[in-house]
DNA sequence: ACCCAGGGTCATA
DNA sequence: TATGACCATGGG
């Protein structure tokens, strides 16, 4: 793993060129993507905006009126993003973490890794949606690891693919030092990146980032 | 018809 | 520690 400030700086300084500032989180407030980040998981944004409008149409998208929801109901909400079932008691046992807490906005003067490892303690919540929540609801400087970014970085040579999630996290952060509006932009350039190239153009010729990657011919 | 998506948990060895 | 099964909808 061989990960160097000025090289990850150059990918972040193209990809932001090309696609222009995202501004994450998609979705309005702490609550709201906290919840996203749960519904997100191995699944087509477009599949959680269907489920998000559903919990707003509804009018639970709010901390105690959502934990006062029916499971089935919510479950029937929230469908949609796939997983249904799963993701109605994950959703739960987050949304009985933050009641015990006194609240989400109870959270806002935890120090960072007491906030990542409560998150943690919650059944249904790993490392990447704990770091997403961490980052983009409690702008806490943690860099989020998923699927693109070690495609991404596998690709360029800088790290082998299967290194542990923290051991990878930690490492990019030492890279780049602790800056929550950087690592904010970069993730979110990621997944866009992953989105629109990385995996569905089998040959990168269009690809952002074409010129800075050593291997711009390996495809999906 | 097939592949995959901004993962995570659980059982098993 | 490390695999594999499982969860499920919607778009390409």
């Amino acid at each position: 793993m061989r990960l160097e400030r000025d090289a990850l700086i150059a990918v972040f300084e193209q990809l932001l060129a090309h696609f222009g500032p995202l501004h994450w989180w998609p979705g309005d407030g702490r609550f709201e993507i906290m919840v996203g980040a749960v519904l997100t998981q191995n699944t087509a944004w477009t599949n959680v905006e269907k489920a998000i409008a559903s919990l707003r149409a509804a009018d639970v998208m709010e901390l105690a009126a959502m934990r006062a929801t029916a499971p089935d109901a919510l479950a029937e909400m929230i469908r949609p993003a796939g997983y249904f079932n799963v993701k109605q008691r994950r959703l739960r046992n987050l949304l009985d973490w933050l009641h015990a807490q006194g609240g989400h906005d109870a959270l806002l003067d935890w120090p960072t890794p007491r906030l990542r490892d409560g998150l943690l303690s919650v059944n249904g919540v790993g490392r990447e949606t704990a770091d997403d929540i961490v980052l983009y609801a409690y702008d806490r400087p943690v860099f989020v690891i998923d699927a693109y970014t070690r495609r991404l970085f596998s690709r360029f040579g800088w790290i082998g693919g299967d290194e542990d999630y923290d051991q990878l996290r930690l490492g990019i952060e030492a890279a780049l030092g602790h800056d929550v509006a950087l690592f904010n932009e970069y993730h979110a350039q990621i997944v866009y990146l992953g989105k629109d190239y990385c995996r569905t153009r089998p040959r990168c010729g269009a690809c952002p980032l074409a010129g800075l990657c050593p291997f711009p011919d390996i495809g999906g």
